[in-house]
DNA sequence: ACCTGAACACCGTTCAAGT
DNA sequence: ACCTGAACACCGTTCAAGT
């Protein structure tokens, strides 16, 4: 049928994207699919394997968008003057605890799509992750660097992830809905304080 | 075509469930179909509706399973005899680490998977995650009861829950490949220690 | 150059028909 | 009573053919 100027190739890409963001926000990721998208903005299922390889490509693309909203939104925090690293610490969770309570299906998309064997992912996106780290790193330096504690750099890398990981665990459970919640004592929120509290305290001992 | 009475119902069920994880074991989650089940034992795709109410109630077995094995595992731990609870945790988050290590794609399969919306997992299910944690309670209760701090036994809930998202996180993290991980230093089993000690010297402060 | 539509090899699930 | 096989409504992906 020919070229249809109806869209420039840049538009193309970010309607596809817009739509299956709305797709997974309002259907859930396992309802994403090339031909529900394409049918969807009106072209056939094969222009969507024209402006990507594959469901694969769009998912990783759409992914590295959620780790931008991330990045700017920890970017945008109050400057650190006057704050604990504690303090500092707790803001970034939020940030985090957030995206995940107002983007449920998309942090689940970014955390539980992966690639087929072999393939892996795109440079830019693994660091874009590493850049989400750098800040979280910073505060548990300064932390060490306030008490009496030499911490080395190395060690500070390591709780680092450490506690990263675990608020991710924190969300991860919060969204499974597999704990059992018995009292809204047990939040995510209150989980994420106790563990920061905890840990930062257990890091000063 | 009638009874075949090549296998007893459960027979049938058993072989379906073990055919089942093997294919989760080496093709991964992803591979899993009922038509590749069936394939596999000789049946039709359609006698797997036969046993099983859908593919859901199918892993949602499977997946029951692997929660028995860890319950298993963490019931015939060494008695806490001259254990502190510290070592205690760090026991039980290893049989845990193990079995993400062992049972890669089962593990992926028990977290990811959701039932459709509307459905929730069975009350059986739920017990066993309850029952999981009993043990993880009762050494963050020791805890409290051995230093002079006063924990209540709500703290103890909380901190156990916490604790074990935690945990949790850091065996996400590995599987998922998502974090670059620079150098071994940053190992998950080095990651759970680093948590526990701090976490657990947090609370004693 | 761009887009389509048919084709291929898959899914989960249901159910009339066969023994 | 048990199992099948065809059917239905879907997938992702490719690519010759059309404009």
């Amino acid at each position: 049928m020919a070229r249809r100027s109806d869209h420039t190739r840049n538009e193309l890409h970010e309607l596809i994207i817009t739509t299956a963001i709305r797709i997974i926000d309002d259907e859930g990721f396992a309802a994403l699919s090339a031909r529900k998208i394409s049918g969807e903005i009106g072209y056939s299922a094969g222009t969507i394997y024209n402006v990507y390889k594959s469901m694969d490509d769009l998912i990783v693309t759409i992914n590295a968008r959620s780790l931008d909203i991330m990045a700017s939104q920890i970017k945008s925090l109050p400057h650190s003057v006057g704050q604990t690293p504690c303090d500092q610490l707790k803001a970034m969770a939020k940030i985090y605890l957030n995206f995940v309570h107002s983007h449920k299906e998309r942090w689940f998309a970014l955390f539980t799509h992966r690639l087929p064997a072999g393939h892996s992912l795109p440079d830019d996106f693994t660091t874009k992750i590493t850049a989400l780290f750098a800040p979280i790193e910073r505060a548990i330096l300064s932390l060490y660097a306030e008490s009496s504690t030499t911490g080395s750099s190395k060690d500070a890398k390591l709780a680092a992830r450490t506690l990263w990981a675990s608020v991710h665990g924190i969300c991860f459970i919060d969204q499974s809905g597999k704990m059992p919640l018995v009292s809204t004592q047990y939040d995510a929120s209150n989980m994420v304080n106790c563990l920061i509290d905890s840990f930062v305290a257990g890091l000063r001992a």
